[in-house]
DNA sequence: ATCCTGACACTGGTCAGACCAGTTTTTCCT
DNA sequence: AGGAAAAACTGGTCTGACCAGTGTCAGGAT
């Protein structure tokens, strides 16, 4: 393995480990060369690589620190690259919401078509549960309501694609959830709209179920990209991620 | 913001929007410092930030690549699980042709809406090759030409998705060519069908070009279903691999 | 005494050129 | 033609220089 990398894992390990606090400074590049006894474009490759994992944050003139993770300890390293791209490209987010707004909606139709009396049953928990959780959890419920009508659409590509797409619905699904949720006219429509979603499904129609699926992804995009435009941080930490036990996955 | 920052920022734009597939060599750190007018220094500083997220890999003495990642993380090529299912049950190919059927109509709609000059004219070039080529290499033409729309669609997720999906979109429109074509009236339906396509979308209508794009989808999904039933082999093999210039790529 | 100002000593950012170490291609001799 | 040496790639590392922000602290003006 390169010394770069060498030097950059057992960074990490010191950060993690709690040998350097969050917004702690890290020793200058020159000092740590002299101290590793490596040049100092190693160190700086090293840290650029800290830096593109999101650990650690440089600015010119001060120096490197430690970067101040999420409260709640939850230094999951995610496994998913696309996370951070998506940081740095907000735009993302809406091309996201775009494709997804296609893929509910068409998975919200195939299921009102195609669901079993199993599926409406899980549908109708996720259901339940959401509409009982407390706004805090509720981004989870949400996910978790989405994914099981997509589930019951019975197309392992739909159902395969949208699971890759996961981390970032978790992350768009917490952010609409963090930021919309506060303000009660949006909660209240957003919930009505799960009803609508809810009903439609169960009910078997599939037109009205993707209408009410695209019309919701739809309307979240909207009142974030509102939200955006009142200066409003949109962007939020993925919810650390949970592989709940998903009865498809053993289709693939 | 540093230039190895803005040079890092670069690259991953140009993978997410797929202008760099997966496993596609990078070019080599001197030829990026001479192209892009920045020390090498700069390169690998940038190189190692994206290593650090996981984007590329690194190779001593070979090279860079884009790592195998897709939206998600989850890599959807033959490696990936549904690569076997597929082998084993023809039926995947009708999920995924449902899938595809809704993201091009979406691509084709979105693309009708956003393509520049520039787009036109490339998806004009694909369409005239398409129309031009013998039947034979006709697979690759009409992949060549569908790609061209969906890259019009200026949603890196989007094509981003559909690009993760190409072994599988090959596969498809192989087999479809291969099959269809034969038969006369197939093949006529066909080529109106993409001429319905190109009409919509370069003179920019929307609906137009969802419905011609979604109808020529399902005109194949259907018309294999109905060779299934004669008892015509419908899965065929992929087409061999190739890394066509991409336009993008000029780019850097 | 207080407030500015400017020199200086930090910090990271960038560059040039060199050499080492793997990998691939080319060349040329057998 | 076959195979081994040589050359031409690739990334990995080092050195030493200079530029560009930031902070400090002494000294002069008020």
């Amino acid at each position: 393995m390169a010394i770069s990398q060498e030097i950059s894992y057992r960074l990490e390990r010191l950060i993690l480990d709690g040998g350097l606090a969050p917004e702690q400074k890290i020793p200058s590049e020159r000092q740590l060369a002299a101290r590793l006894g490596v040049s100092r474009a190693i160190i700086r490759e090293a840290l650029h690589e800290l830096q593109g994992r999101g650990v650690i944050e440089t600015r010119h003139g001060k120096g490197s620190f430690v970067a101040s993770m999420v409260p709640g300890s939850n230094r999951i390293d995610d496994q998913s690259p696309l996370m951070h791209l998506f940081e740095g490209h907000p735009r993302t987010l809406y091309d996201l919401l775009e494709v997804r707004e296609q893929l509910e909606g068409q998975a919200a139709f195939l299921a009102a078509q195609r669901a079993t009396s199993l599926d409406r049953h899980r549908i109708t928990k996720a259901f339940r549960a959401l509409e009982e959780t407390d706004p805090l959890s509720n981004a989870r419920a949400d996910h978790s309501f989405h994914l099981a009508i997509v589930e019951a659409s019975h197309n392992p590509v739909l159902v395969h694609v949208l699971n890759s797409l996961k981390n970032m619905m978790l992350m768009t699904v917490q952010a609409s959830v963090a930021n919309l949720n506060p303000r009660q006219e949006m909660r209240k429509k957003i919930v009505r709209q799960h009803r609508q979603l809810y009903d439609a499904v169960t009910s078997g129609k599939p037109g009205a179920a993707q209408k009410a699926a695209t019309a919701h992804v739809r309307f979240v995009s909207d009142a974030m990209r509102d939200l955006e435009k009142e200066g409003s941080e949109v962007i939020r930490m993925p919810v650390p991620p949970e592989s709940p036990a998903r009865h498809s996955q053993t289709r693939l």
